[in-house]
DNA sequence: GCAATTTAATCAAACGATTGATTTAATCGC
DNA sequence: GCGATTAAATCAATCGTTTGATTAAATTGC
């Protein structure tokens, strides 16, 4: 197999039962029998696969990695040419963000494994910032300060993306909130719908108050 | 004591650890022996203050509900006259929210605490939710409602409000992302300031296109 | 082609270390 | 001296890891 297919058999059921768990429960609150019960495979496989805990740790981020390149795709080379195009690029984005933060039983074990190693400073932390989150930061700041006429590095540029990314990203953090406010059991297509519509609307407010 | 003075002595400490330690690994991830010797205290502490770890769980749990009582204050009660009225205090109440969430090291613990009961879906989620999250929802949404002429409760003023927040709690949940990415080392007045005006320049672009 | 051998993978069992909790003794404030 | 705390010692349970045995698939030697 090449190194961008997804993982098959044992290893892969236990990073499958990593992701699932780590980003459920945590790393450190995780226990390797739970790991290996769910993964469907004795507790020594772990070990004889990753090395040990830490090593599908490490695994699971890199899997991370892998998914998020197949959804993100390849950075755009060349900019849009005017200033609308650049903002339905920006809207497409953020929509497709949120429908991948919201939707997917995958998606919903990557994100939650991710946002555990970040506040947890996991050594998967790294790994997934330079594969995912830089690049793709990158690229935004470009459309947004062609959007803006500002230079796409610019403080003021990087600030104004993270708070148009902050907006989807709390809809997956603070689900158990927001869907006890609103009365949801949960993110279905038409929460979906609901939430990107919402914020493709402010993130065309603020881009155009912002010249 | 009364019950809305912060506690002193061992259990304070004892508090002051756990808030610390479980905001930081989470509970399951926390040894007794830590908590006790960042408390400089012995474990049996614990189970002599709060019948157990479990038990110091609630008690941080209360002790956060204290604290955000204390920052909140009591629901204002009139709703402003004018629609500028209102949009002037919804900024203000933005810029207060920017302010705990990114300043002070005490917030530091107590926002990274309820971020992991939210997550693990622990016993003090219902204590934070009723006691803070609902009644600034509220809040939030009568003053939005009024700054868009729509009704406060309606699905769409509820989930605009949402999205303002969730501006705001991405700063603290992605702060390592964020500071990277930014170049900074932390959150001083000046990251904080710049932030707020970010999200107040937001809001106002956002609540101006609405009506 | 086929037995002999090696390798990859999984398993149950057990290891030492660490966990939260408990018990017992010492200490403090008054 | 006495109730309220704190400290030290110990408990059973659980943790991650290791072990030696077992199975099945490749590989080898001829």
């Amino acid at each position: 197999m090449t190194q961008d297919d997804p993982p098959a058999g044992t290893r892969a059921d236990l990073i499958a039962a990593g992701l699932h768990l780590f980003g459920q429960q945590g790393f450190a609150a995780t226990p390797t029998r739970a790991l290996a019960a769910l993964a469907k495979t004795n507790v020594a496989s772990i070990a004889y696969h990753f090395g040990g805990k830490e090593g599908l740790r490490l695994a699971c981020g890199a899997e991370v990695a892998r998914r998020i390149g197949q959804v993100a795709g390849p950075p755009a080379t060349e900019l849009p040419a005017t200033r609308r195009d650049a903002l339905d690029r920006l809207e497409a984005m953020l929509r497709a963000m949120v429908v991948f933060l919201t939707q997917g039983p995958q998606a919903q074990d990557t994100v939650a494994f991710i946002l555990r190693e970040l506040s947890e400073g996991g050594p998967a932390f790294d790994l997934v910032y330079d594969a995912f989150f830089l690049p793709k930061h990158r690229e935004l700041c470009a459309l947004a300060g062609m959007a803006t006429d500002q230079p796409a590095e610019a403080e003021e540029t990087r600030l104004l993306v993270f708070s148009l990314l902050g907006q989807a990203v709390y809809f997956r953090i603070g689900q158990p909130v927001i869907c006890r406010r609103m009365g949801w059991t949960g993110y279905s297509a038409a929460e979906t719908t609901a939430i990107a519509d919402r914020l493709a609307a402010n993130m065309r407010a603020i881009l155009r108050s912002q010249p």
